[in-house]
DNA sequence: GTGAAAGCGCTAACAG
DNA sequence: CTGTTAGCGCTTTCAC
């Protein structure tokens, strides 16, 4: 693992970067071979005698030798960037699977540029940056209504798994739970309970995912013949805008038994605040659902019955179809379902009081 | 906003990518100049007349030309390009941190490079993959001991910002909050409310601004004559970790008036513990105070007194050294001791019951 | 199977 | 101030 001891002349370069950089050339003279052979050497299926392989391939480990990723980028090749553009990384669902897929995809080899940016423009100039470095795909991670009109270029839109929405425009590639399953399964679960009088907080965001648990919520209603479910609009995910709309819930009330939240930090927001501020006793007086499973919702603090959504699929198959697309095997489906999981049974929900 | 109507006949390459993606040389064919006139007039301080700069820059934005950022990188230019080393982004406050710096950082361009890891090697090998790119400058955001020594090569170590932790080789690059005085400030706190007999829960890994906050804390006590604290260890900075250092917190309630954690999570931890496991009044038998500020912590349902971390200077601090970097002036200092923030003092601690 | 040569898009000397 | 020329490090024809 020393330095390579071989030519070393034009390493005297003022410029600092790359005077320490072992190149495919440096290889090349100190094996006595060409560069070609050299470059063939790390290509999968080239024509290369076994034994220069190994013989390339040994030196070069010895000599820290790592090809220039510029250099590859522009004579063609497919890079081994992926592309992330976030709106609030700080959500604790997104952060979680980000951190899942960087993780996976380190080991190949590959790293994620992130562009974060609120604003269309944002969005915009995001996406521009990010497809200048070509990458593999383009992840797009944004509750951000107008994401899905961001793909000006034909060659982004091929480019962009949106995950955890379903886009408008139905010929790029998403994934995303079954919501619409989510919101059924909720609603079935409270009625098993006994609640007759349900109630639907929406982040009030044009969110796919938002929209199709409040449509299987209301599908559910209307196939089992209640009362469509009341319905709430806030304006925004956040934990205060759950807490924000406590209010209207404690006023309603005595028409409300139990009420399905969109994402589980509206419920805690909820929950907490119809708990503290307004004295109400959950589950007695309300039973409160939220969606996502995030840590949170098992603190004993909160303990919120909540909807899980697998992070092992979703960050599957997201994994799986960079992989495809970095083999150039555009993946067919276009809109990927997930399975929802299971309700996780807390202390923020129970039978219907007497 | 039309494409560009001049030279396409080479553009009709097989090759997907490129072929839509319009180059220097079809600027300069188009505006009738050579290429590096075009070159020029986006490098800042370069002679070229103010009249065909504008030219090119007019034309360039209505042909929709990106500098080809490979290109650049291989001939030696300073990327746009900012690496990020993290263990678990998932991490509250590391996420804001993140999320914050993404945000600037897109406005001038620069995109982040995220690599995860957890272990010694997949550290190691995040750190060459993100050298492999000549990035502005490495972001080491993770708590992991050994990241301290992952800088092999010296044109690494130049380029390390060590984000929120002081590295033990003094000659890198680093950013810390003063622990020691936020140390000091909880323990001034506490005294000031008649608790004399302190504990400390430290997070048991070798993490450099958990270790200074204690220290902080001893000193306080053994300057004004206090015994020294009480010191728990746990082994990680998690909700979990802290909670389960609940059962020995309660052992010693009879010599614990009061008790600071490393960190947000573990206090969280530790206080839902005491409260729901063991029936403990907070803050009447124990108080109990945090650090960081994260956004839980101000929740009514734990409402922890906490030592503030101002995010903004940190983030404008990282930004900072970032721009200087980028245009090669290495930052003077060492290591950056940043002001913490004040106490917040919410309904986890009281005056000392009598 | 291997080497020589061309060229990816761009910048940085050079001349003029 | 502008154009010409020579590469950056790598892959990829094309010969052999």
């Amino acid at each position: 693992m020393r330095a390579p001891d071989c030519v070393t002349e034009k390493k005297q370069l003022t410029d600092d970067r790359r005077s320490d950089r072992v190149t495919i050339k440096d290889l090349a003279l100190d094996l006595g071979i060409s560069v070609s052979s050299v470059s063939r050497a790390f290509q999968p299926d080239s024509r290369i005698s076994d034994s220069s392989r190994a013989l390339v391939l040994r030196r070069a480990a010895e000599l820290g030798y790592k090809a220039n990723p510029f250099a590859r980028g522009l004579v063609g090749r497919k890079t081994k960037i992926v592309g992330v553009l976030v709106s609030r990384i700080s959500s604790s669902f997104y952060s979680e699977i980000l951190n899942l897929v960087a993780n996976r995809l380190s080991k190949d080899n590959i790293t994620l540029m992130l562009v974060a940016g609120e604003h269309v423009h944002e969005i915009h100039d995001g996406l521009d940056m990010l497809m200048a470095y070509d990458p593999i795909a383009l992840l797009v991670i944004s509750s951000f209504a107008s994401a899905d009109s961001i793909a000006h270029s034909p060659s982004a839109r091929e480019k962009i798994i949106y995950v955890h929405r379903t886009p408008a425009d139905r010929d790029t590639l998403a994934l995303a739970y079954d919501n619409f399953a989510a919101g059924e399964k909720v609603a079935e679960y409270l009625v098993g309970l006994g609640h007759q009088r349900l109630a639907y907080l929406s982040s009030g965001l044009e969110s796919s995912s938002d929209q199709e648990r409040s449509e299987g919520f209301s599908a559910f209603c209307a196939a089992h013949g209640l009362a469509a479910p009341h319905i709430i609009r806030s304006s925004g995910f956040s934990y205060e805008h759950g807490a924000a709309a406590a209010g209207e819930v404690v006023e309603r009330l005595a028409e409300i038994d139990a009420v399905f939240c969109a994402a589980d930090m509206l419920a805690l927001g909820l929950l907490d605040a119809v708990r503290h501020g307004f004295g109400i006793q959950v589950p007695r007086q309300l039973s409160i659902v939220g969606c996502d499973d995030i840590a949170m919702t098992s603190w004993p603090s909160h303990s919120l019955t909540t909807l899980h959504l697998p992070r092992e699929t979703i960050v599957n198959e997201i994994v799986r179809l960079i992989e495809d697309m970095s083999e150039n095997r555009r993946p067919g489906n276009k809109l990927i379902r997930l399975a929802c999981g299971g309700i996780v049974v807390r202390g923020s929900t129970g039978p219907k009081a007497a």
